[in-house]
DNA sequence: GTCTAACCGAGACGGTACGTCCTGTCTTAGT
DNA sequence: ACTAAGACAGGACGTACCGTCTCGGTTAGAC
């Protein structure tokens, strides 16, 4: 699918490695620092390459953190068969992504740069949902399986955020736990309170 | 209840109503730039105050942005006398505070400092649990008027986890709306599938 | 002479013991750190005294560093009966004083303070030329002894600041030697050149 | 005689031109407010030049300082023919670079860092040594010239010394004149007790 | 086989904020 | 009226980082 065409530009062509280069060390950065902590300066030098390099293909620090955090890899495709099975496996794609990915110390500062500067938020938006999209799309697969009542279909986002919502408000704000016992609960209520509505 | 004691410490007293007028800077500019765009020395200039000051009462930009988020009034007591009042009372006092205060704006900041700094997540949590802890105690009224199962009181705060959460995750994440009429869905459910567990 | 009379003022007396502490910190630190590296608090610390306490004896820092310079011993009187004696033992003295107390790191940092502040000049001028008295007297001691012809007598300052202008040349420009030697050849010249004229 | 070499360094080299307008600067700043008035934020701000590349030239107050002293001329090379036309063109000379210059604003103040700080002195005892070469020089002449006995010529510096010293003396410590008239007496007894001895 | 344009590393640039330090003044309670 | 203690406004310190710019040099397609 992929085709070669031939290069309209003239002149050197980018160095196509110092992409990847740039972005594990942008990532590494800002999963070590947060992204207060993050340094232009010093993802440049872990990455090897100059500064302007950097600023070549990113024009600031929040483009760039953007483009590091779709480095890390997205949940799991998830389809157990069920909804249950699907939640259960939900929750512990998750763990595992905030376990070993540092994203979990990511996502609370794009969202604090997304609250504060209205430019950023489209593109951050766009980024969430990208994330959020394995929990509407099991939502979606129960309503068509029948596990949940078809009135359920025009809110397939609200039951994402409301299950998804409560384990980023205990790892990001309150810190309660987000086990596996906690969580059959969660979707135990969850799930009873759409079939009985 | 209150008693004067005789000041223990000896020296010129600190100014009382600088703490006052730094907190209130603080605030104001946290809240139209954010954490990240928080300046001691815009502080300082705002609270007709040297630099000096700032920093003789808090040790570092964490400890006087969270002080200075202690200025933000809590959610107000509410008691309406159902459940159901009670969240709808909830919703919308938050909602109020969110777009009166800028506290939107500053709590990611807040959560995205807590995940990077192990040293500050203690006292985050603190503040944060004062904050949310109306709705626990609306939900702790609902299980002792009987609207509630009594088997629910062990889950108190995860019921309102539950519904905080999405609150959270729709302002901060994914930017769907939080009004009424999604709040009548998500207190249905949820108080519909506590009732049928 | 001296007379005890009642105390004219009300209030608390000065602790007079508090003067010569401070002085001496003053003067201890001048000569560890020079005049550009006294700082109050130092002094007010090392006096086991308040910062106030120093200001409400001397003004600002270049009096308080100009009284403590007061406490280095001026040179001691010389009488050897001769002109020769007289300014072998003056070399000697002002060497063993240089050796003994920093005069040598204060008094190039008066110097600078004098010619910065036209306000300092008079002030400094006076505590110079009193420590080049016995330079002026050792000269006119030779003169009223003959060993000097009499028309020198209008010169005497002159011929001080000559003897003495050579050592502090040596001593805080070009660093050359002030040795026994050395002195001896200045003295023969400049002897000599006030016999031969 | 000057050859280009190609630029070993690499990277954007620094503004050279920034270079003179730091020192202007500085010497400017030094001549108003002498040694301990000089602000490298003032130097910056009047040089029109980020506080850094102040830093980046130059490592502290000491070494700009220096560096900008050696802005001011020399004094201009003096050969007049005869020993008594040179010393006074000499001081002449001097006179004028003190009067148009505020080099006498400068130097003792050099001359207490160079007390304080053994790490100085030597830096700044070759800044010295330049400045009174031609002192030196002239007595050389002098001497080559017959002018002065040959038995003087291991004494040319100290000579230099004693003569440059009273000037230096009067200026700096004791404030007494240096006019044509004083400067006569000194020549005529130097001269005359080097040509008795 | 040049020419030219965009790339490259290196590092200086202006600007801004940091957190610390010091000066000289002021404000307490206590002597 | 003094004392110790220490807070105050103001302002400089030297460091660090941002995003831009300027070098000499490299690497490609276009001529």
């Amino acid at each position: 699918m992929t085709q070669s065409y031939p290069r309209l530009v003239r002149g050197r062509p980018r160095d196509e490695e110092a992409d990847g280069a740039i972005l594990d060390a942008a990532l590494a950065l800002l999963s070590e620092q947060g992204y207060g902590g993050l340094r232009m300066e010093a993802v440049a030098a872990r990455a090897g390459v100059a500064k302007a390099t950097v600023y070549r293909r990113w024009p600031d620090k929040l483009s760039l953190a953007m483009a590091a955090i779709g480095r890390i890899p997205e949940l799991p495709p998830v389809d157990t068969g069920s909804l249950l099975g699907d939640l259960r496996a939900l929750r512990t794609a998750l763990a595992a992504l905030f376990r070993t990915t540092r994203l979990a110390g990511v996502l609370p500062a794009l969202a604090a740069e997304r609250m504060r500067r209205t430019s950023a938020a489209a593109r951050i938006d766009a980024l969430m949902q990208a994330r959020y999209r394995p929990w509407v799309a099991a939502i979606e697969r129960a309503i068509a399986r029948g596990e949940l009542p078809r009135t359920a279909s025009a809110d397939a986002r609200l039951i994402a955020d409301l299950l998804a919502g409560v384990l980023m408000q205990r790892v990001f704000f309150t810190g309660g736990p987000v086990d596996e016992k906690t969580w059959k609960k969660v979707v135990s209520i969850v799930v009873g309170g759409l079939r009985r509505g």
